[in-house]
RNA sequence: CGGGGCGUAGCGCAGCCUGGUAGCGCAUCUGCUUUGGGAGCAGAGGGUCGCAGGUUCAAAUCCUGCCGCCCCGACCA
């Protein structure tokens, strides 16, 4: 992409009304626009690290098993009436009427829809288990939207729920998706702690959220170190196979955020060494709830006994639109984000110091034609403006590498690269310059 | 939803108390000079002062109502 043709509007200041570094770097660099309280247009920049966030997520629920389906955004109120959840919903479900006066809603969620579509098509206990996904817009018409994406009222989500024939079976796709978010928020350069959560009316033990570290994050969690060295399983264990000492080995030591903290038990598990506290920001949440739905909404499969039983759920969210700000979060200095590669809008920057001379203009041209057919998602900083100018504003947006073409270097037959996460510089010859940044 | 605050140019702000020509910085446009970390000079454009009523000869400014947004608290991916 030639920025000159491009849209990417930078703010030097940051606009008053964001507070949080996530969200006033996310307007600075021109990645989302405010239309209204906590709902965002996404401009390109967004919405490229969006789609990324949102295929690694993709990627690794395929990994575990789970299967895509893309449900809609707005739902009968039947099917919530069925669950018993219309009416307990409250203000935060937005409720909208058609032109036939039916009663619809822009879903927070999807246990309905999904169950009504598993139970149309699945009765037997032979095509269990099912984990069927969903990436899709919600709203839930919070109270004080907040933090630009952080607590928007529209956010992306990507909500997976699980069918098995008992709380056996339940419990093996409870861990799939455990040891998958793990994984997910590895990919995504974060650090990742699952802390048990309240299970609520149903109990058990079967309730994580999973919480990101980042030094400006909301709540406070407290861990057994291991757990953050530990780390996430990785894509090659044995998804078919017995998950349950990968899951027990984390689940077992302590952590916990904030309100669920017992200073007591931290300090009689954990010894003192390993007793970590940090801050961290809520990226996901899964559970397990039994026949919560599928008893009222009569999901039954018919079991090896002949007889018809309720399937044992479970749902499984991450909040895609949230990770974006939770990154930045995690992952910024003061001249702007520092993108972890995997999820940077563009892998380099070529910047063109000078625009208009043509030997320059040449390498630069040289390096960009080489880099896009690497496959590196160039960017090519070609807009007649200073160079501290053009380092502000490419900083500012976090893209990993620059390679950097201005007269001096090109005369010498030399580029500099720098890598924005360290800030350390190379000047190299094109020819190695572009090996350093295909890695 | 309780408490607090703010709406003036794209962004950041002053002006309001004490009514009388709507201002500053950045950004934008033009010209010249500049060019390795957000340049300099000269000039220019851009505003129903959130909206609606009211008071007044006169309202950004005072009064009333509404709308929007932000922050703190209780709840959530």
């Amino acid at each position: 992409m030639r920025l000159s043709r491009y849209f990417m509007p930078t703010l030097r200041e940051a606009p008053a009304d964001a507070q949080i570094v996530s969200h006033q770097l996310m307007l600075r660099a021109g990645m989302i626009r405010q239309e209204a309280a906590g709902i965002y247009a996404w401009l390109p920049l967004g919405l490229k690290v969006l789609k990324k966030i949102e295929q690694i997520v993709r990627e690794e629920m395929d990994r575990a098993g789970a299967i895509e389906v893309l449900l809609p955004t707005l739902q009968l109120a039947d099917l919530w009436r069925e669950s018993g959840r219309y009416d307990d919903y409250g203000d935060e479900m937005l409720r909208i009427k058609d032109r036939h006066d039916r009663d619809l809603l822009y879903g927070p969620t999807a246990e309905e829809v999904i169950t009504e579509i598993f139970r149309a098509y699945v009765k037997s206990y032979k095509d269990l288990p099912k984990n069927l996904y969903n990436i899709q817009w919600k709203f839930r018409d919070e109270r004080r939207p907040r933090f630009g994406v952080m607590r928007g009222r529209e956010f992306l989500m990507k909500d997976a729920y699980s069918f098995d024939i008992d709380e056996a079976a339940a419990r093996k796709s409870y861990n799939r998706m455990f040891l998958a978010y793990l994984n997910i928020y590895a990919r995504l350069g974060l650090k990742a702690i699952p802390v048990k959560a309240d299970p609520g009316p149903i109990g058990g033990d079967l309730s994580h959220e999973f919480i990101i570290l980042a030094d400006t994050g909301e709540s406070e969690v407290f861990a057994h170190g291991d757990l953050v060295e530990m780390g996430a399983p990785g894509p090659d264990i044995d998804w078919d196979g017995d998950l349950e000492p990968l899951v027990t080995q984390r689940a077992s030591l302590y952590a916990a955020s904030d309100e669920m903290h017992d200073a007591a038990r931290f300090e009689a598990e954990v010894p003192a060494d390993k007793r970590m506290t940090a801050r961290g920001i809520e990226v996901g949440h899964i559970f397990y709830f039994g026949e919560k739905y599928s008893k009222p909404m009569k999901a039954l499969v018919t079991g090896p006994d002949g007889k018809d039983a309720p399937i044992h759920g479970g749902s499984y969210g991450v909040g895609v639109s949230r990770l974006v700000a939770g990154i930045i979060e995690a992952s910024h200095d003061e001249a702007g984000i520092i993108w972890p590669d995997a999820v940077a809008p563009f892998g380099v920057a070529v910047v063109n110091l000078r625009p208009g001379t043509a030997e320059v203009d040449a390498v630069a041209e040289q390096a960009y034609k080489a880099l896009e057919a690497a496959g590196k998602e160039p960017l090519l900083d070609d807009r007649d403006d200073r160079p501290g100018a053009k380092f502000a504003s490419i900083d500012l947006v976090g893209i990993p590498w620059q390679l950097i073409v201005g007269p001096k270097g090109v005369a010498d037959g030399v580029v500099e690269i720098k890598r924005r996460a360290t800030g350390e510089r190379q000047t190299l010859p094109l020819e190695a310059a572009l090996k350093v940044i295909a890695g």
